[in-house]
DNA sequence: TATGAATGAGTGTTCATTCAT
DNA sequence: GATGAATGAACACTCATTCAT
């Protein structure tokens, strides 16, 4: 009996994660309160008694599908830490990291619904989870901030905290326009959105002849 | 007798008007399916029944109080048409209509809470309901960049539509951010996302001594 | 004040008609659970309070529409008491009495669908009620057949208690069979089943070349 | 296994039949209004969700009880096509299946009160259901009638369409009148209205010395 | 281990009735 | 007397969760 040992042990992890696959597409595009037990359950065609074999409740399938979003999330930021040695080198660092993680919302829309529309307001611990996600987030982007600042790429006087918050912001901002685009244009837009972006990064919105910093 | 004439009608309407208040906050701190029709009720002192007098349904009450939000937004954005002359004028002006709606957002702790958190994923009808408010935001801010760019103030370039949107997610974040610092903090934590704001705005995160639009 | 003393009163009564009038009406059109005391109320545009002064409550009103009913019924059948002195005029006379109890029916959709419909089920007293009235209907019929055995019109041997119900039970189909019939159509309707049913109230179904009874 | 392989299945046809069993008990004694989800699911011992596993809501349960009564009711009138070839058969045959109709709604106290009382004023589709019901009930007696006429065995004038139904009445009716007797009164009464129907429907009420018809 | 039948707490909603004005 | 605002008992229906098989 000792060599079945991991087998069913591995079959449940494996139908664990069929079970978090289906509700973070149901959740997604359902919505929580419209997404049931017995829709996940169904879905795989599972008894849904069977489901609390696996999560202890309902509040547990939601927080293992926003783990795994955040997960999804912390992929895309680290592994690029920041280093750029040129200003060009930086503003292109800056540039990749933010399409990247720009990508990742464009690229699954559930990730995007799920994190910004559907954790929000069902449960404390989810909120906090979600909020951590985004503090990790905005640390990433502080770092590249201070990095920027400390090889005097960026203004000394940058308030590294806020502004990191407020590009992240602009980033999840961008990934909602591209969202509201038709499916066919999104790539259009995607570029429309992060060159928008990038340019209010960099520049802010001034740069005019007459503009207030140009005198 | 004439004198005691509306008295009955405005009793209703005030009533009606507390009903809104109550379900205001009741929403905004326990959340949409956390509060009852009996809980509002109950805060009121009314019988549950009487809410239907007034509100043909849980939905309907929501609606009242989205509504409520959205023209407490409209109200700030109305009021300071586009149209100084100068630079300096200018950058005043988009500063002061800034600051103004932060202010609406940060000074209604619920506010921010019902359009930004409980609004989401209720009801079709709410969803649109808040884009449009979002986007009504959207176009004021996008009118003021215009006239920026008419003048000469901001760069001929600028993708106005886009950047309208990216301000006013800046605008929210950094509401979110005072509302998550202790509320005896608030007032300089909101000078501070109010300067990061602005800076990011008019200048980008660049001007560093080595910064890529240095050269 | 004495010269006024039956004014008020006067009215009262008239308002009291008023209300079952309209309740009478709107009983039969939507039937009893659809018809509210507001809507008897606002039909008249009445307070529903006011409804309260002049009944005690839903049931009673429901009462007063079936006493009138009752009260139709019952003007029918009087005033033409069993006489005839021979057989063409009794046959003549019986044939008058059911016509103008079909007429009742038929002449008055609502008076038919109160009775036959929306009484049934509402309420023990209501029923025992109708049951009274069908009884006395009954009542007459027996007589007229009485008078007729007595007479040598009609069979000895008749079970005139039974036969009666039967008899009233085939008006009231009559009328039912009428009201099923497009409005244009139901005078001619109408005067088939009349002859269908004094066809077999007088010969039965029998009398074919080979009928049983026939030898 | 596979002599058990149906018996889950089988045990839940069994506990739906058991609901509608109660249903039918319950809507017939108390009347629909009066018989609410819990009171038949406490009947049964079921917590009142369960019934929701066996019908979609109350509306269904009691057409379910409908369906059943005109099941009982359809079953008694077929398989005794209508065939005889004698008079005295024929006739014969038209007690039998009268006097089987007549038993169904005697024996049964609940099917006449459901079928003639509960149905009534509920629902459009249970209306209609009903009514078909009748609708089919006429046809047989219909066609016997004119089969009686084609033979000759009653009058070639007869309207078999309307006095089908007048016949079906009489029935009915009779069988209101058993259930108004004492039960223990009941088999004798059922012969009594038996043969005060089947003379009304064979020979009418004349026949007297100075009877209308005898001249 | 998988199942799904059973469960009942919970909630939105209706409407007859009361009563202060 | 007339009114209609307020009331809350009552009820249909949902769905997360349990547990016997």
């Amino acid at each position: 009996m000792s060599f079945t040992y991991n087998v069913p042990r591995r079959r449940n992890e494996r139908l664990r994660e069929q079970i978090v696959d289906a509700a973070y597409r149901l959740f997604a595009e359902r919505g929580y309160h419209q997404t049931h037990v017995s829709t996940i359950a169904a879905e795989l065609q599972l008894g849904h008694g069977t489901f609390y074999r696996y999560f202890e409740n309902k509040l547990a399938i939601f927080v293992a599908v926003i783990d795994r979003v955040i997960a999804r999330l912390s992929e895309v930021t680290v592994g690029d830490p920041p280093g750029a040695e040129s200003a060009a080198a930086y503003r292109e660092q800056v540039e990749r990291i933010g399409a990247r993680l720009f990508d990742v919302f464009t690229g699954d829309p559930h990730l995007a619904r799920i994190v910004l529309v559907e954790a929000v307001g069902i449960d404390e611990l989810v909120s906090a989870r979600v909020e951590a996600a985004f503090s990790i987030m905005a640390a990433v982007t502080r770092a590249y901030l201070e990095h920027g600042v400390a090889r005097g790429f960026l203004r000394a006087e940058l308030d590294c905290e806020r502004t990191a918050r407020l590009i992240n912001a602009c980033i999840l901002e961008g990934a909602r326009g591209v969202l509201r685009a038709e499916s066919g244009a999104r790539s259009e837009e995607g570029a429309r959105w992060r060159s928008a972006a990038i340019a209010l990064l960099f520049e802010g919105v001034g740069g005019g002849a007459g503009a207030p910093g140009s005198t």
